[in-house]
DNA sequence: ACAACATATGAATGATTGTTCATATGTTCA
DNA sequence: TGAACATATGAACAATCATTCATATGTTGT
């Protein structure tokens, strides 16, 4: 690390990153979709709402494995709930979803 | 799960979904973005391609670290890398990551 | 109030992963 | 060829995380 410019360079580059407390929420953002439980959780609520239990049939996995995914996505708001009798049924909270979904399928089927 | 019409939607939303194989790699694709040292090794590259050695420098983590990362980065053809004597320098791969990353800026900042 | 159902949550476990240290590989220059 | 530098990689460790089981909470109808 001691050929000429190498401190300019860095230094320019830190300077125009955004701040590390930003870039810290947007991993934790993005890690939200690195699952496939949660992927495929998101992926049926394109459709329309739905009930634990049905996701749970959907994906093929326990209803508590299915509650336990729907917070962490509700803590990162990519869903809401909306009570009704017995039942929670959650969808979809943001548009941007389906945006960057596509984009990360543009990438690998390229 | 035993309301009236709870298995036709299960059908119906199952026969929709994207084969879980494709899911399964939407995933690790975006497992990628899960992390800060990424992110921000990515952000980094934003501004022009760089050495390993001054990515450690921008980042604050051991050579060693952005070495295993940069690895990830290319497994996931998310980086390239060309080399110049002593150094290599790596770029972004794709244009989608940019998108990718405004994307979730707008989600955390709303 | 009680039974039946739907959902949420805490604890425990196994698996995955990010980081570091030490070292190997690759490259240049003398 | 050997020294100096840049990068890559394997092993080890600590930390994080997804899943399951058991159980608690919430809701409806009798």
């Amino acid at each position: 690390m001691a050929h000429e410019d190498h401190q300019d360079i860095v230094r320019e580059i830190k300077e125009n990153m955004p701040d590390a407390d930003t870039l810290f929420e947007l991993a934790d953002f993005f890690k939200v979709f690195g699952d496939s439980t949660r992927i495929r959780i998101m992926c049926a609520l394109f459709e329309k709402e739905l009930s634990v239990c049905c996701i749970a049939d959907i994906v093929g996995m326990e209803q508590s494995t299915v509650s336990h995914q729907l917070r962490v996505l509700r803590q990162e708001n990519l869903v809401k709930v909306r009570r009704e009798g017995k039942q929670s049924y959650y969808s979809l909270e943001d548009e941007h979803i389906q945006k960057i979904f596509e984009m990360g399928l543009e990438h690998i089927l390229e």
